[in-house]
DNA sequence: GCCAACGTTGGC
DNA sequence: GCCAACGTTGGC
């Protein structure tokens, strides 16, 4: 059982959007990078919780839990020419990339906003920290899990 | 809107 | 294989 976080704009995707989505569960497409790709290829597995992180907005913040609902397959957006996600240097019978479905556990009562995380000693290794960090999807360690979950219950 | 950090591209 | 140029991310 692994942890993740996966950050959306709110203003492309939030997790209200998410909770309309039929059954609450989605495809994760547009991942364009090969170790957001990877990790969603390699190591996620159907059952893994992840914290859904709102990101480039006013308060950037954890605002909630999703879990992997599917194994990573063929992103279709990108063989679409209508999609912002389009590759077309992607090859039809080599799929550079790939997708999960997520599907909504819980919204957050209290968001965790990027400013408190900071402030947290036991969270000061989180990559989501360092800086430069631009990675869509970053694995978390169980405690760090814990420290986050808890303070959306505090 | 600014800018630092970083990934990708492409010429050589 | 190097590296400069460029595009994107994302906090502030």
């Amino acid at each position: 059982m692994n942890y993740w976080l996966m950050k959306s704009e709110p203003d492309a995707f939030s997790i209200n959007d998410l909770i309309d989505c039929e059954n609450q569960i989605e495809p994760w497409d547009g991942i364009r990078n090969y170790q957001a790709r990877n990790m969603m290829r390699d190591q996620m597995k159907i059952g893994d919780l992840a914290f859904f992180y709102h990101s480039s907005c006013k308060v950037p913040a954890v605002v909630g839990v999703m879990k992997v609902h599917s194994e990573a397959y063929t992103d279709p957006t990108q063989f679409d020419p209508e999609s912002k996600y389009y590759d077309p240097k992607s090859p039809p019978d080599n799929p550079r990339w790939q997708l999960v479905d997520m599907e909504f556990v819980e919204k957050f009562d209290r968001p965790v906003p990027l400013s408190t995380l900071r402030t947290i000693a036991e969270l000061s290794e989180m990559k989501l920290l360092k800086k430069g960090n631009r990675l869509s999807i970053l694995p978390i360690t169980a405690s760090e899990w814990e420290v986050i979950y808890n303070l959306s219950k505090a």
